[in-house]
DNA sequence: CTGAATCCACGTCGATACTG
DNA sequence: CAGTATCGACGTGGATTCAG
């Protein structure tokens, strides 16, 4: 399995979600472009709800598909280092309109949330 | 289970992310901002590889969101269209600017299309 | 034509324990 | 500290069938 099944689905939409869909990638992103620089232990507090396993198999995608660069540090304990790349800088944009949508809509937000959707077994 | 899990996470881009994610509501939304109003079939069209039952979802969980507005008309056979609503329209920066890093970067995608990232039983 | 319902194989993800 | 390995419960989504 590709990480992120990287090829050009002939949709420019399609395309850019190959790099950034995965369950976390937009948000740890956000967090990385607002920090510049961040450690593992320091993502992990920035997103309580994200699991450590999660979290690692998400950075190791956006590593493998160049977005992010890992920076490993050969003390005791181990330090690691997380930043974009310059491939991964073009996403700027993109997340940014996603950040910018989301604090207009905070009011938006929750007014909807009681209607119920379920897939039943 | 909410459809979008609609409640503020105190994250912006958590709170997009709430709407347009769900594997295939962007490039949904991104026909729909293109061609205004389409059908169920018509969509199915431009998604070949989307499922009826995964577009029927998508649709209907968008459409409770109050993303995506549905006219049914009682013809025989029936006759539905999927235009956006307001609220929808608020989301076509976030699309646009997605779409437009897609189609500035389909030379970069697939060049690392060999890396084989496995989660193996 | 537009869905909803059912079945079922498969993937995903949290918890836990372990390594360097 | 920064991961990886394993297990097990759960969710997801295709195929198919049914209905208005």
């Amino acid at each position: 399995m590709v990480s992120a099944y990287n090829c050009d689905s002939g949709c420019p939409v399609q395309n850019t979600l190959q790099f950034i869909s995965g369950k976390w990638k937009s948000v740890i992103l956000y967090h990385i472009f607002k920090n510049n620089v961040l450690r593992f232990s320091e993502l992990q507090a920035k997103l309580p709800y994200v699991s450590k396993r999660m979290l690692a198999k998400q950075l190791s995608e956006l590593e493998t598909d160049g977005i992010v660069a890992k920076r490993v540090y050969p003390v005791i304990p181990v330090k690691t280092e997380y930043r974009m790349t310059t491939f991964g800088e073009s996403l700027r944009p993109v997340i940014k309109a996603i950040e910018q949508w989301g604090s207009e809509h905070t009011d938006e937000i929750g007014v909807l949330a009681n209607t119920q959707i379920q897939e039943n077994h």
